[in-house]
DNA sequence: TCTGGGGTCCTAGGACCC
DNA sequence: TCTGGGGTCCTAGGACCC
């Protein structure tokens, strides 16, 4: 039996808006972070206070200043999230090497086998002391969950909020879970709560009592299988690193529907140019482009193309998204409320070398040169030392 | 008043190979 | 000449998380 905490800081995006500026949204007390009145943004924090009023976070921004007009708006506090977030990790390294950071706002921890370290006091009493180091270290509000599983740990934190510390004993899970709903469980999202709702199931105790083979009959073997364990506690209790990311990708939701091609074809330049230079940053080279359009009555499509070559240049990857959303426009021309671009598969530049090499003898002409890769990594230098305004599109792309 | 942006994982069908 | 099964890769869509 593993002894696991969720460590999740309180209302993350807020009390980080207000350490960026006291004098401002530091006094504030309805406080929303993210968005703007008009536009189509919406609230990635809510205060509190404002939570009172019915405002919640992924709420359209002017829905929740209709809830709550007294309240502030503030843009994400990108900057300090990111100083906040590593500053929270460290504190937490010195009690545990094994840290998972979940999120940006989140960390699972394993304490298992520091008990002797930590005088054999109560899960409970360390969780206190994690808090209390965070506050006084970074400023930060945490609240932590125990349990011996992550699902057990996640929902105890979410018990634990504000500012507290909610720990299951173990023994205790499965009694712990009769006191939630479904949705409340992490992994079953607005679909499948539906899904069971229609079948009659709210809370857990609505279906506890079902065997693991009625579930499997009603939702399919995975999930039925899936969701049986869940209701009772259990669940992973691995905590590792985080493995490196798997894809990279950039978007934009206009403030009006786009109707034309030259309009997107503008757009998805700016954000493929911003997905490959950072690409480039992180050293990786990628195999695979998408691009994703979601149209104006929110139908969401991508399409995506795998190449032999692994590609790094911002002209190769342009190249193949104008081909994409080419292909995307072709089947269906109608306004548009976003457009993005994302990079996968990827290789590092060293490996990238190798496969070129492999392919030198190949007929088929390179999608990517040795002058479009120095261009572009001219470009990031340009970008470095004077900013992004300094480059225009057409020079970077090595065509003017 | 509609509904962000950055990710991960899963599924399902078709191509292709052995 | 006809038949098949398994494994892997690719593509598209969608659920879900913070």
């Amino acid at each position: 039996m593993r002894r696991l905490l969720l460590v999740d800081c309180d209302q993350f995006f807020v009390q980080c808006a207000r350490l960026a500026d006291p004098e401002g949204a530091g006094r504030e007390r309805l406080l929303l972070v993210g968005g703007t009145p008009e536009g189509r943004g919406v609230v990635t924090s809510a205060s509190y206070e404002t939570r009172e009023f019915g405002c919640r976070s992924a709420m359209p921004t002017a829905q929740a200043l209709r809830l709550c007009p007294e309240a502030t708006v503030v843009p994400v506090p990108r900057a300090m999230c990111g100083v906040k977030s590593r500053a929270v990790r460290e504190v937490l390294k010195t009690f545990t090497p094994l840290v998972e950071a979940a999120s940006i706002d989140e960390a699972y921890l394993d304490l298992t086998g520091t008990e002797a370290l930590y005088h054999h006091e109560s899960l409970t009493a360390t969780a206190r002391r994690i808090q209390a180091a965070v506050k006084a270290e970074t400023d930060i509000v945490v609240s932590l969950g125990g349990g011996p599983t992550r699902v057990v740990a996640k929902l105890a934190a979410e018990r634990a909020k504000p500012a507290g510390v909610h720990v299951v004993e173990p023994g205790g899970e499965a009694e712990f879970m009769l006191g939630f709903d479904l949705r409340d469980i992490p992994g079953v999202g607005p679909v499948l709560a539906e899904r069971l709702r229609s079948m009659g199931l709210v809370s857990v105790p609505d279906a506890v009592g079902l065997e693991e083979s009625e579930l499997e009959g009603m939702l399919g073997a995975g999930r039925g299988s899936w969701l049986y364990h869940r209701l009772r506690g259990r669940g992973s209790d691995v905590v590792e690193p985080r493995a490196p990311a798997k894809s990279i990708s950039r978007e934009e939701t206009f403030p009006r529907d786009l109707r034309t091609d030259e309009e997107l074809e503008r757009e998805l330049m700016a954000l493929a140019i911003r997905v490959a230079s950072d690409l480039r940053r992180q050293g990786l080279r990628a195999r695979t482009v998408t691009v994703k359009i979601k149209d104006g009555d929110f139908r969401s499509r991508t399409a995506s193309r795998t190449l032999d070559q692994p590609l790094e240049s911002d002209r190769a990857i342009l190249a193949i998204a104008r081909e994409l959303l080419a292909t995307l426009r072709k089947r269906r021309r109608t306004g548009a409320r976003l457009v993005g671009v994302g990079v996968s598969h990827f290789s590092t530049g060293e490996e990238g070398t190798q496969l070129v090499l492999f392919d030198a003898g190949d007929t088929a002409p390179a999608l990517e040169t040795d002058r479009d890769r120095r261009l572009s990594r001219a470009a990031d230098e340009l970008r470095e030392r004077f900013g992004h305004d300094a480059i225009r599109p057409g020079r970077l792309l090595g065509d003017g």
